[in-house]
DNA sequence: TCTGGGGTCCTGTAACCT
DNA sequence: TCTGAGGTTACAGGACCC
């Protein structure tokens, strides 16, 4: 039982999946329960997407190599994952919290800021709807969850982490301070392993050191937004709301092969094969895109991107090929040693929005409605069913260079905004 | 040890426009 | 007509998140 009033001035959630994809995975095979279940790529090149927290006892985390978390924890199970189901779980977690407030920010599958300003007078304070809310979701999914409880996101955010697993943290407006800077500047939102070895030079390891220093002088050592930025999360200060429904900005895939690749034919297959799964994804989401990135990773992880932005906007896999490749073979490489390639649809649009233009490019449609015939078959025969000529071996099978295993099931992109706030990726 | 995939944001530079 | 300043846009790269 919770006291009453026990989070005034606390009106922002944060809900997180505990172990979400391995979760889910128990629950499914309920004879994995307890032990060690890795969630990721098998491949030579994959990584642990998910991990249980028996396996993070061997020091397993999300993004090692699979084959290292096999080395730490010999005895864990590893499987592929399955993006279809764990959306599916995600759907209807999701569908709880906005039972509860309309205020919801899907942050990935696993998580999502909420805020319960209008919902207390039903439900009790913050910190009574999130102990309703975790003990729903495990009622009803068999999944553990923990939330952050606070007067903004970003405190929020660092609450529900310091809670896992399995629990809840309220931190008061009175207790910002006392819980935030004795924290690493690591737990800071923006603050990846770059600018933690930045901040260290200057002789800052925590964030209540890093809050008495000068916020001119972060701008000058990061640049005017970051040292902004940290100075103001150093100080508990959060301006941004929980915003439902926000905008898509870009979507795309991208693949690394099982080993690196210098055939251009087999690079050119691949762009198309991203192309036309960026382009399917951009038709199953309403928009259209302005601009086509191409994303190209070298043996020796050196990476460049190109960008080229198109005179009429597309969401036609022919279209975001042809300039995939212009921009790939402009780059004029002979034969160098190529890990990944990838596809990207930016500076998207809502379909219906730019009609106007489409009629004033005057585009070819012959190509788009093949292309909306193939997202039909695909629907009712699985994806793949139907695909360019040159994507399919002699024999008429769906065919490429073996690349890793294709961990993506995701129905749309994501609504993601990265710089420290979204993302799909479950956990850490 | 050897680094996936899907995202966003920030910064610097160059080109373009007024 | 030419030129320079200042603003905007496009592009590329890097950092970050999970």
């Amino acid at each position: 039982m919770v006291e009453h009033g026990r989070s005034a001035g606390c009106t922002v959630l944060h809900v997180d999946m505990d172990a979400f994809f391995a979760s889910v995975e128990v629950r499914r095979h309920p004879e994995l329960a307890g032990t060690p279940v890795i969630v990721g790529g098998a491949g030579n090149r994959g990584v642990v997407t998910s991990a249980t927290y028996e396996a993070r006892r061997y020091g397993v985390h999300a993004a090692m190599p699979t084959a290292r978390a096999l080395r730490l924890c010999p005895t864990a199970t590893v499987l592929p994952g399955d993006m279809a189901l764990y959306a599916e779980v995600s759907r209807s977690v999701m569908a709880l919290f906005r039972s509860i407030t309309p205020l919801v920010e899907p942050l990935s599958l696993d998580e999502a800021f909420l805020d319960v300003t209008g919902a207390g007078r039903r439900l009790g304070d913050a910190a009574e709807i999130g102990e309703y809310l975790r003990a729903r979701v495990f009622d009803e999914q068999g999944i553990t969850c923990s939330v952050g409880v606070a007067g903004t996101k970003f405190v929020a955010k660092l609450a529900s982490t310091s809670a896992k697993p399995d629990g809840i943290r309220n931190v008061r407006p009175a207790e910002v301070m006392d819980f935030l800077h004795p924290l690493p500047v690591g737990a800071l939102w923006g603050v990846g392993p770059k600018t933690e070895e930045q901040l260290l030079r200057l002789g800052l390891r925590t964030v209540g050191e890093l809050a008495h220093v000068p916020a001119k002088t972060l701008q000058r050592a990061l640049g005017p937004a970051a040292g902004t930025h940290l100075h103001e999360l150093s100080w508990g200060r959060d301006p941004r709301r929980v915003v439902p429904d926000e905008q898509e900005k870009s979507t795309g895939h991208e693949e690394t092969f099982g080993t690196d690749v210098d055939d251009p034919a087999v690079i050119h297959r691949e762009l198309l094969l991203l192309s036309e799964r960026t382009a399917a994804r951009l038709r199953s989401g309403g928009w259209l895109a302005r601009t086509v990135s191409i994303k190209v990773r070298f043996a020796d992880f050196a990476t460049l991107t190109r960008s080229r932005t198109l005179e009429v906007p597309t969401d036609v896999g022919k279209e975001l090929y042809d300039t995939a490749r212009v921009l790939y073979d402009a780059l004029g490489l002979d034969r160098a040693r190529i890990r990944l390639v990838g596809v990207r649809a930016e500076r998207l649009i809502e379909a219906g929005s730019a009609a106007q233009q489409l009629e004033l490019g005057a585009r070819e449609h012959g190509r788009r409605d093949a292309e909306l015939a193939a997202d039909r078959a695909a629907r009712r025969f699985g994806a793949g069913a139907v695909r360019p000529a040159t994507l399919l071996h002699r024999d008429g099978r769906p065919g490429r260079e073996a690349p890793l295993t294709s961990r993506n099931g995701r129905s749309g992109p994501s609504s993601s905004r990265g710089g420290g706030t979204r993302s799909r990726h479950p956990e850490e």
